[in-house]
RNA sequence: GCCGGGAUAGCUCAGCUGGUAGAGCAACGCAUUCGUAAUGCGUGGGUCGUGGGUUCGAGUCCCAUUCCCGGCUCCA
């Protein structure tokens, strides 16, 4: 998965060197207007390590690149760094800013460079040093005392860097790997001006309040509580409504796609899952086995201790359950219970699946990363040939999906085959066939898309859609994947015409991805606002005082027997009160009786947000609108 | 899991260097019956995440622990 703000990018101090500008023309390029908010940031990681050297002279330093929206630079010292710390680090950079240090270009000889920072005791920029492949320019950047090993290019002056800010610490592994000594890293962001980065600022604060997790609350969508357990989603009833209304979208498009719905168990036997392959090999990803009660009781008279349980387990030696970390095992099995001639082919089996997993501590987020969630899974049993219709269908799935909530800002990305890896399984022209289909399919759906060698699964390629949450951070949604590997493992066959068998291949998709992230960027991406489809109340009655009550009342049971979600807010308040309930409430309509509209039999409409008073109409010719704009999900 | 920060009423938050807990909103009660984003008055509500410790005394200091937040790592 491509994490927001990678450091393994090539935009890296340590990546430099590879400029085949000169000297010269790099600093008379130096952009004047407008500034590269790269450059610029990336400048300002330099002005922040020289900071943090004035003020901690043993600090060691990594790398420092752009990011994004920011900067972050790389440390390891022992002084334990803390908010107070940021506050004098980012005013000894004012002080380096207004010192107005020139940033100074130099080509150096491999030796050189070395010499310069084994005499500074930079060790991490020695390791960094020796990435530079031979014969490559070395380049070190200097400002003021500070110098770096940096492929640039920079601003010219100090002093351009009109706005900075420091924003967080974070822990991060060396070299990315958390097999290696963790580092300090310092997040921050850069600005041409005080203005800009104030603007940054109040949009990151505006984003905030669009958070799920906050809008969850408050719209009273789901709950997640210590006492039932980490990463679990209790969906309230207004956020049940909305996942209800999902799940009936999804399953028109599906039943218009000839897929047939099934429903499966939570667990299943340990065995299933070594078939499958999950279990042992994904074990640490999983919730721990449930043994039966007669195996428990037999290894408590042995006085089995954990250790050899867990090895037996692993070993085969003992059954028991698993919750299940995926629902393929349990469609296959429906596939394999009866026979199938290719004419049955494709079979397509659908489920919103629920399956768990176990996440890290860590990892955990709202309703984007959990350790339960429901899948609107489906697998595909089919013949080569159908291959790419098959995969093409996903994809016209997904794309309905994504029209319909006005979902346009996502990425495609299609995962394909590390060529120099032999960990695939799967022959060789399936592949090519697999991946030609996947990146025919993501051509037909006319979006801009990525590819990512290397990033397929050991059993087949597959298409991922990805989306930015409030504050930045991506999150892979609908998924499309190939699969060579288990057919094969659970010997799946169909008849051909030629009366042999065959194996079948399988399509994993499940264009949500999960219900839970995808109800999160749903809140996010309408800051509550849910078009009226999807809104947990459509309309809300606002009598203008307690005597229009029951006239209310009937409008309601009206309403009600149209199958509209509606209520009276009979409450002894004015009607400014009760606009601003159902306003903060983000209802999509507000229908205001009073005297007059019971005298004419209408109702005065205002919609959500816009304040649009639509004027007075009859609540028929309302409903007849409103039950369209439900109808046609707009 | 790792690094850093946090947890005070249902919600949002105040509570300085230790002296025995407070506001707004919400809830409840009473009054008010009101025309397009907040009517007024009153009442109840907290073993300050949990468990230890220091102290005459702990929301405040120390240790442990759980959970949350931001990163890192991971994500079949």
């Amino acid at each position: 998965m491509i994490v927001f703000l990678s450091m393994n990018n090539a935009n890296t101090c340590s990546g430099c060197g590879n400029s085949s500008k000169d000297p010269a023309q790099v600093t008379n390029n130096a952009p004047r207007d407008p500034l590269s908010e790269v450059l610029l940031r990336h400048s300002a990681a330099h002005i922040m390590a020289a900071a943090m050297l004035r003020l901690f002279p043993d600090a060691k330093i990594d790398i420092g690149p752009a990011t994004e929206t920011g900067f972050y630079y790389d440390f390891d010292l022992e002084h334990k760094l803390t908010p107070e710390d940021l506050v004098r680090l980012e005013a000894e950079m004012k002080v380096i800013i207004n010192e107005n240090q020139p940033f100074e270009r130099l080509e150096v000889s491999r030796e050189e460079a070395y010499r310069i920072f084994r005499e500074r005791g930079q060790d991490y920029k020695l390791s960094r040093l020796a990435d530079i492949p031979e014969g490559e320019t070395v380049t070190i950047y200097r400002n003021g005392e500070f110098v770096d090993l940096c492929r640039g290019p920079h601003v010219r002056y100090s002093k351009q860097v009109k706005a900075v800010k420091l924003l967080s610490i974070a822990g991060a592994y060396y070299r990315g790997s958390e097999k290696n000594k963790q580092l300090q890293r310092i997040y921050g962001t850069a600005f041409e001006s005080k203005e800009a980065l104030e603007a940054y600022l109040n949009q990151m604060e505006e984003a905030k309040k669009r958070d799920h997790r906050k809008l969850g609350k408050e719209l009273k969508l789901f709950h997640i509580d210590d006492a039932v357990g980490q990463g679990l989603i209790l969906w309230a009833p207004k956020g049940a409504i909305l996942r209800t209304e999902l799940q009936k979208f999804i399953l028109e498009e599906l039943e218009k796609q000839g897929y047939v719905q099934v429903m499966t168990p939570h667990i299943g036997k340990l065995g299933l899952f070594r078939t499958s392959g999950h279990f042992p090999y994904y074990k640490d990803a999983q919730f721990m086995p449930i043994i039966d009660k007669e195996a428990f009781e037999l290894l408590r008279n042995e006085n089995v201790s954990c250790a050899e349980l867990s090895n037996r387990l692993d070993k085969g030696e003992i059954d028991g359950f698993l919750l299940k970390p995926m629902n393929c095992p349990m469609h296959i099995s429906l596939y394999q219970s009866e026979p199938h001639s290719y004419r049955d082919l494709p079979v397509r089996m659908a489920e919103f699946g629920t399956v768990y997993r176990w996440e890290q501590s860590g990892e955990l987020n709202g309703m984007t990363r959990v350790r339960g969630f429901t899948q609107d899974d489906a697998h595909i049993f089919c013949t080569e040939d159908q291959l790419a219709k098959e995969i093409q269908g996903c994809l016209h799935i997904v794309n309905v999906i994504f029209d319909t909530l006005h979902m346009q800002d996502y990425r495609v990305r299609v995962s394909l085959r590390d060529p120099n890896s032999d960990k695939y399984v799967g022959r060789d022209e399936l592949w090519k066939k697999a991946e030609a289909a996947l990146r025919e399919a993501a051509v037909k759906l006319g979006r801009p898309f990525s590819e990512a060698p290397g990033e397929a699964a050991f059993y087949g390629p597959k298409i991922d859609f990805i989306i930015k949450d409030a504050i930045g951070r991506e999150w892979q949604l609908g998924t499309v994947q190939v699969d060579y590997n288990l057919p094969e493992r659970f010997n799946l066959t169909y008849i051909g015409s030629d009366n042999a068998e065959h194996r079948p291949i399988m399509v994993h998709r499940a264009p949500f991805g999960s219900l839970e992230r995808f109800t999160a960027v749903l809140i996010e991406h309408f800051a509550g606002n849910f078009p009226t489809w999807l809104s947990p109340e459509q309309v809300r009655l606002l009598p203008i005082n307690d005597s229009l009550n029951d006239y209310a009342d009937t409008l309601l049971k009206q309403l009600k027997t149209k199958g509209v979600r509606a209520s009276v807010d009979g409450q002894s308040d004015k009607l400014g009160a009760k606009i601003r309930r159902a306003e903060l409430e983000k209802v999509p309509y507000m229908l205001v009786v009073g005297q007059k509209e019971q005298e004419s039999g209408e109702v005065s409409v205002r919609a959500r947000a816009n304040k649009a008073l639509e004027g007075n109409t009859t609540l028929e010719s309302f409903l007849e609108k409103l039950i369209v704009e439900i109808k046609e999900r707009r």
